[in-house]
DNA sequence: CGACGACGTTAGCAGATGCTAACTACACCG
DNA sequence: CGGTGTAGTTAGCATCTGCTAACGTCGTCG
């Protein structure tokens, strides 16, 4: 059925407003104005704003989540799994500039379930990377590891920010800082 | 006159609040709540809750760009230099970890003059970084030495998402991951 | 053809929110 | 003592916003 083309038009609309001006900044007159249909139209493909939101961000997280354990499950060793996922974090943050901003900055608008939903799919995917960095700095502890992991995201999802560079420079950029600040990890201990 | 310390009070409140649920997630009467008094008072100390929020941001931006000038031009030289600036952002980060949250959330709840005046500050100080890394790296462009400074600022703004690290260690993490991640810079090129 | 389901419209309600108005309490000072 | 400025209160207005209700249109199909 393609009934789906509506559903994906209204949510890549409200994906692009939410980036520009968060959930709270956004209104549903606006979105559907950005989709040609007007206002309370909405609610026959999406049971509230909330919903609308929850969607988006739990089906970001689960595609980060899969993808990168795909991914870096297909690598021979430890260290290329890690380039792997950043190969693939790099790639998704390029791809989807506006969905990196609201994941991290409108995750409290969700209501509890969908937020637990949310940070444990979240979670799991910290520790894809997590796994991967111990295996290769044993001497790594875990917390570190993982505020290591978070620090990598911040590098990667910086994208909104700049974004003056051409994508393909950008991704060599992205790359090699990613991999030298992971690198150095081990140096801290 | 002491009679600033109410309206720091506030600010301090305010910011608290605004990091953990977006300037529009927060209303006035919550804002007062949070210091003992309540809604409107506010009004005693502050044009408007916009006016609020402007110099908040006005003064995280300030802050970071007269004391990283101050660092970087006490510096011996470029390298150090640079390090100066990764050790400051790093210090200011984790001691305002509310107001990293903040700055590059809810910009854009700001009015167009306020938001402009926090623009050339943040960009004069990305400025200051980019003139380092220049004169570290010449082979480097301009858009991805800026690029490679948003990046770091990226990292090390990751602080709130983790933080479960003790302070010492995290100071340690961050300044050898971002010093890494520049230091790579060069072999983009 | 007529029933129906999908998709859209406008009107309007209920609640939240920024801000103003009018008033009060009180410290300070000539 | 009376006047003044500061900092607080509550009441209420105007606006916005999420959502529901009631209704219209049209393609599909038994």
């Amino acid at each position: 059925m393609a009934g789906g083309s509506r559903r994906d038009e209204i949510l890549a609309a409200a994906a692009d407003l939410f980036a520009r001006h968060g959930y709270r900044g956004v209104s549903i007159y606006d979105i559907g104005a950005a989709v040609g249909i007007s206002g309370p139209a909405l609610y026959r493909h999406f049971r509230s704003k909330d919903a609308l939101l929850a969607e988006m961000l739990v089906s970001i997280s689960a595609t980060l989540l899969s993808e990168g354990r795909r991914r870096s499950a297909a690598a021979a060793d430890a260290p290329s799994g890690l380039a792997a996922l950043v190969d693939w974090h790099v790639e998704f943050a390029l791809d989807h500039l506006p969905l990196i901003t609201i994941q991290f900055r409108d995750l409290d608008s969700l209501a509890e379930a969908d937020r637990e939903e949310v940070r444990r799919l979240q979670r799991e995917y910290v520790e894809t990377w997590v796994r991967l960095i111990r295996e290769i700095h044993p001497e790594v502890g875990e917390p570190a590891a993982r505020a290591a992991a978070h620090a990598v995201f911040g590098l990667i999802n910086s994208t909104p920010h700049s974004a003056r560079l051409a994508r393909a420079d950008m991704e060599v950029l992205l790359r090699t800082m990613a991999l030298a600040a992971l690198g150095s990890v081990a140096a801290t201990v």
